[in-house]
DNA sequence: CCAGTCAACAAGGCCT
DNA sequence: AGGCCTTGTTGACTGG
């Protein structure tokens, strides 16, 4: 995202955010390298109203409650076809085995074999042909268990692989390609959600920036509409950007007007704070 | 291991 | 109700 493209107003608001997980890359772009909890990773100073980022990982996160909702459904009904795929790959998984790249079997469980068993009273060809256009599901049971595993860690070494395939009835390459899947798929999400929340920054900077820019025209004219004694040390003018009253070191009650010329401004204007507090 | 991609599949919407 | 199309998900592969 061009934040400078799209806040190009002149005013330097002082976006103040780091590279986020950047360091070992700078060339790449903002993106975390693993997923973390939304408040840590853009660091962004800017404080804004309502927790939308958390709104919008709760969204996503929902979504991704909901799928697997889908995939828990999904997984009873094709747990069948599952098992019986996975012991009968179909020809584009068998040749790519058989060519040398991956070679491996996995063995098959009592209730396996009896599902394959009974698949196999189609002919060869006919089941070859009807495979040919399966795909794995994993079961419920299956998806849960690698999802508790991701928690724990999102990546596995060997060990670790094979024990959870064979905990899972899976082969250790069906193991590692789904970690591989699920960490790019929270990559992606995060991607999406750090987006989000900076396309929120960048409209909160340009609307501040716009404020801003506002105040300043303003000011100039004031600073034109005084007469002309009062304008000579009008760098020391002080005035309240927020209710927009000069302010200074006089008050009412003594015979001073309401605007005064102080050493200093009262105060220094952040555009970051809440302005209706500076009064 | 990652990024990019493909392809199977499920679900939803629309039309007849 | 059922067929068709679109869209999102996800298992798997490839190249770097």
């Amino acid at each position: 995202m061009d934040l400078d493209g799209r806040c190009n107003t002149g005013l330097v608001l002082g976006l103040g955010f780091t590279a986020i997980n950047n360091d070992q890359n700078p060339s790449k772009p903002i993106i975390p390298k693993k997923p973390q909890p939304p408040p840590s990773e853009p660091s962004l100073t800017l404080s804004l109203s309502g927790d939308f980022y958390h709104g919008v990982a709760a969204k996503k996160s929902g979504v991704i409650d909901v799928n697997k909702g889908f995939e828990d459904a999904a997984a009873v009904v094709t747990a069948h076809h599952d098992v019986y795929r996975q012991g009968s790959p179909p020809h584009s998984v068998v040749s790519s085995f058989s060519s040398g790249r991956i070679k491996r079997e996995r063995d098959l469980s009592c209730e396996e074999a009896e599902v394959e068993r009974v698949s196999s009273r189609v002919s060869d060809e006919d089941e070859d042909a009807v495979n040919a256009r399966k795909k794995l599901r994993l079961t419920k049971d299956q998806s849960a268990l690698l999802e508790e595993s991701f928690k724990q860690h999102s990546t596995l070494n060997p060990k670790q692989k094979l024990a959870l395939a064979r905990q899972l009835n899976l082969r250790p390459r069906q193991v590692e390609v789904w970690f591989q899947n699920r960490r790019a798929r929270t990559k992606l999400k995060q991607t999406e959600v750090d987006c989000e929340f900076l396309k929120k920054c960048c409209e909160s900077l340009t609307d501040e920036n716009r404020r801003l820019q506002k105040e300043l025209s303003d000011l100039k004219a004031l600073k034109l509409a005084q007469p002309f004694y009062m304008q000579l040390p009008a760098a020391t003018l002080t005035m309240c950007p927020s209710c927009e009253r000069i302010g200074g070191v006089g008050d009412g009650a003594s015979n001073k007007p309401s605007y005064s010329m102080a050493a200093k401004p009262t105060h220094c204007y952040n555009p970051f704070a809440n302005s209706a507090a500076t009064c």
